[in-house]
DNA sequence: GCCAAATAATTCAGGCAATAAACAAATCCG
DNA sequence: CGGATTTGTTTATTGCCTGAATTATTTGGC
């Protein structure tokens, strides 16, 4: 059988395109492998010949991206192998957040590793979106020039935002900020220089736990803050939605003639899984209660989720992570009651691995992803960066 | 920019692959465009030169994949251009279905043209899975038959069958046929020598509205026979989920404390706006108002659908299709109501372009769709099945 | 201690597919 | 009728992968 290329198709192929591709292929490899890794194990792994993989290597290396460490455990006779292992002073991505009361950024280098990180607690509510915005300019530009002062150079930035993102990294609406119709993208890139990716905090912070888990994971990553926000990745990558709003699982309805939402409708799970919900709910009889009417609110919503999604794991982040041993038994009461194919197949409840940094590690992670998936952009890129 | 292969990258791409990727990329450039498109304006379409575009474009033909035909209108000077069409005497989609009433079978070309059509109908609860198949089969063989009668070859079947379908072809559970744990593929593939998909009928039903549709469109398509089913086409693919359960919405939660389902849980969709649901409100009220209320309900879990996905167009189909007029107004009160970016974007809402038919077009749909995004597989199958 | 076996990595000829540029074909228009 | 124009093909070149042969480096048996 030929290897098959992915289904969609819009774009011509070129000879370019094909070590492009067999670059981002052998990259992300050995990234991906837990141990450094042999060129002979990675052609094997990859299906490309010892003599393309040695090529695509050298170029690699090269770049920056990747190094020789030293080999694996030796495995009975024959000449030892060369580990490879993602170049710990490779490009490093710029992660940014920005929330009601801090700003945050850190630097994330090739290998996962979190080389600086910043936080500045200060309420962004009193000053105006542009004011922020250049606040958290300058910390990233003090995150950067700590990377620069150990010889890293920044591939990118991205922010995360507790909003309405478009594609164009224009936020159309960030309630707790008081944003609206705020070009954050142009704002950031103007004073970084540095291409700037813009998405929801719950997108990225979903993309954060895809770190850890190999293959193409399916999983929802629900984020309990003021707001309840999901993110969802489908097959390994994160669906973003026809114009970059999906996952507001906060206004999926519970009880249609419940309580009045902020937003306008009835009954929605924030009003009765968000943080001050159960705070207040708490206060009127006990925490317990007040999380088990939460869990199964939330089960109920998750539940609709698999059912329309058919996704094997719920991941739940932001202020649930903490909750979870209370909140896992009514939502998965819940699953169990409503998912229709819960007898089939279970599924999986779990916590974040990552606590309050998960949003902005998810940004950083985002774009050390997009070095990752076309290395051969980068490093056109690089030179052409030294030249100027 | 160097054009950018798909993001996810797990096989190894070598000049066959560039080659299959080119083929398939100018046979759905000419599949999609309204008119005979030239090759010089394939060429400017897909971003490929001329002289590139010239030899794939006589492979497709050679291949029986394209024709030449008669020019598009001329604009001006220059010597004119040969028109490039799909051909008609191309490979052809056995698109089947099974339901409880019927068996049904269709031979859909290359340009979308039904060109034969059979339904039987007949009871299929008595009868157990195998003997069902075998009927369907014969119905399969009988189509086949009238194909080749006109010097068509099949190219695959594809099944779209009323329940849960597992990505092994296997039917897990069927209950309106009594089906359980049926390996539908198999037993289709050993009667009828052909590559055969089994897929859950909404999904397929789904594809088929893909066929006019440009562009990279994102719905959800609801289906509502006696269970209510919903197909997610998102980014222009049809959305499986993990184990090819997405789509189940008719056991999204409405009321959470309300009537008990069959399914075990309680308040589901199905008991608002199924087919059994709707009759007997209308009989106890009247149509009118059971269908209001159907509507609400149905607004209510797609408000759901689209503030969890953020598609922009939603189409009702099966039995909806025909009541779109009187569900449009609720459905879309709830929308305007529960979506939470409904201001800043609308959501279409549309009914079906094919009624009752559509599920077995969308899988003769499937079949050539699959040809159409790998026309080297096809070609490269096409002369060792002749050698045989 | 030395040689055979084994495994890793590189080198080199060959082939395939795309590009670019020149050429051939067919029409319009003045 | 001839130049301009557009379509489609031919030819030389380039890039990248493959496969086989070659070099490098270790283990283990005698």
């Amino acid at each position: 059988m030929t290897p098959r290329l992915p289904a969609f198709t819009d774009a011509p192929v070129r000879q370019s395109s094909v070590r492009a591709h067999n670059l981002a292929l052998a990259l992300t490899t050995v990234v991906n492998s837990a141990n450094p890794i042999s060129r002979a194990a990675l052609a094997s792994a990859t299906g490309l010949t010892r003599a393309t993989v040695s090529a695509l290597v050298d170029e690699l290396i090269a770049g920056d991206l990747l190094t020789e460490v030293e080999p694996p455990p030796r495995t009975g006779a024959g000449r030892p192998a060369a580990g490879l292992a993602p170049a710990p002073d490779g490009p490093v991505g710029l992660g940014l957040e920005i929330n009601v009361d801090y700003l945050a950024a850190c630097v994330v280098d090739l290998t996962g590793a979190v080389r600086h990180r910043l936080v500045s607690h200060a309420d962004q509510r009193p000053v105006d979106a542009a004011q922020a915005l250049s606040g958290l300019a300058a910390l990233a530009g003090r995150a950067r020039e700590l990377a620069e002062a150990d010889g890293l150079r920044a591939a990118g930035a991205a922010l995360a935002v507790p909003g309405l993102v478009g594609a164009d990294g224009r936020v159309r609406v960030a309630p707790n900020l008081g944003w609206q119709d705020v070009d954050a993208r142009a704002l950031l890139q103007a004073e970084l220089d540095l291409p700037v990716a813009v998405d929801n905090e719950a997108n990225l912070a979903a993309l954060s736990e895809l770190r850890a888990a190999g293959g193409r994971p399916s999983f929802v990553y629900v984020s309990g803050e003021i707001g309840i926000g999901a993110g969802l990745v489908l097959d390994g990558t994160l669906y973003r939605g026809v114009r970059g709003w999906s996952g507001e699982i906060g206004h999926v309805s519970i009880d249609p003639d419940g309580p009045a939402c902020r937003c306008g409708a009835h009954g929605c799970l924030e009003l009765f899984a968000g943080q001050e919900a159960i705070q207040s709910a708490a206060a009127r009889s006990s925490t317990a209660r007040a999380l088990t009417a939460a869990g199964r609110a939330l089960g109920i919503a998750l539940a609709a989720v698999v059912n329309l999604l058919d996704v094997d794991t719920i991941v739940l982040g932001g202020g649930y992570a903490p909750l979870v041993p209370d909140l896992a038994g009514p939502i998965e009461a819940e699953l169990r009651r409503r998912v229709l194919t819960f007898d089939l197949a279970p599924v999986e409840l779990r916590a974040a691995a990552l606590g309050a940094d998960a949003a902005m590690r998810g940004a950083a992670d985002a774009v050390i992803r997009s070095v990752q998936q076309d290395p051969a952009a980068w490093l056109a890129n690089r030179l052409s960066g030294r030249a100027s």
